[in-house]
DNA sequence: GACCAGGCACATC
DNA sequence: GATGTGCATGGT
């Protein structure tokens, strides 16, 4: 069986198992975008106690953020940890939507997916993940987000080598897979849960692995 | 108390 | 190009 092949028996596999995930059902575009700069190498509960944090007090907005100080901000998303650097990592975000696209983000996501990938990852603090979770997630936009859990599960079931680059792994996918965010948005979640349960970090191998056979044959 | 979590930038070799 | 380190809270 090719790779392109396996790639989507391992997404209907993980549909099969675990369902629809619902991962950023979107409050909001900004929402989103704040969640993927929150969620670097952080659990996803102390990312939500932080956005919560910026919607009690009516922040999730470009122009509020705009007049917080980036202290003022860090100690509203203490609970994500980083947050003297992810504070100024919004405020660069902030920064580079005002200046390139009035501080609208239906301009930015007009923006060809791949030209606004390469502007996001000019801002310091936004790299290759965030900008595609943002591209995503946020812009519902066909580009494949790649993490920790992609790879770990991808090479321990023998589809990618060790050594795959993430650009590597991110054509793998969209090569293989009809051009759908839905189906992006879902596989990637789906990726982190099968991960998260049976792919972890200090263990080489997929233990208990729920999905048929010879764990490294799919 | 150790270890990890939906990364990234920067230094050094 | 590969490898190491700082950033930091909160859950297991």
């Amino acid at each position: 069986m090719t790779t392109s092949k396996r790639i989507n028996k391992l997404y209907r596999l993980l549909y099969k198992k675990y369902g629809p995930q619902g991962w950023w059902p979107g409050d909001s575009q900004l929402e989103c975008i704040l969640g993927a700069i929150l969620a670097q190498n952080t659990s996803w509960k102390n990312v939500e106690k932080a956005i919560n944090n910026l919607r009690k007090l009516n922040l999730i907005s470009i122009d509020k953020l705009k007049l917080l100080t980036t202290d003022e901000l860090a100690q509203l998303i203490r609970s994500s940890g980083y947050f003297n650097q992810k504070a100024l990592k919004i405020k660069n975000f902030v920064k580079f939507i005002t200046e390139n696209y009035n501080g609208s983000l239906e301009n930015m996501f007009e923006e060809d997916m791949y030209v606004l990938r390469d502007k996001l990852l000019s801002i310091k603090g936004v790299g290759p993940e965030t900008a595609d979770c943002i591209i995503l997630y946020g812009g519902n936009k066909p580009i494949f987000v790649i993490d920790t859990y992609t790879y770990r599960v991808l090479s321990r079931h023998g589809l990618v080598p060790e050594q795959t680059s993430y650009n590597e792994m991110q054509e793998l996918f969209m090569d293989s897979l009809n051009l759908d965010p839905g189906i992006f948005n879902e596989y990637h979640a789906l990726l982190v849960k099968v991960g998260k349960e049976h792919c972890k970090k200090r263990i080489p191998l997929c233990t208990g692995c729920p999905l048929e056979g010879d764990p490294h044959t799919i």
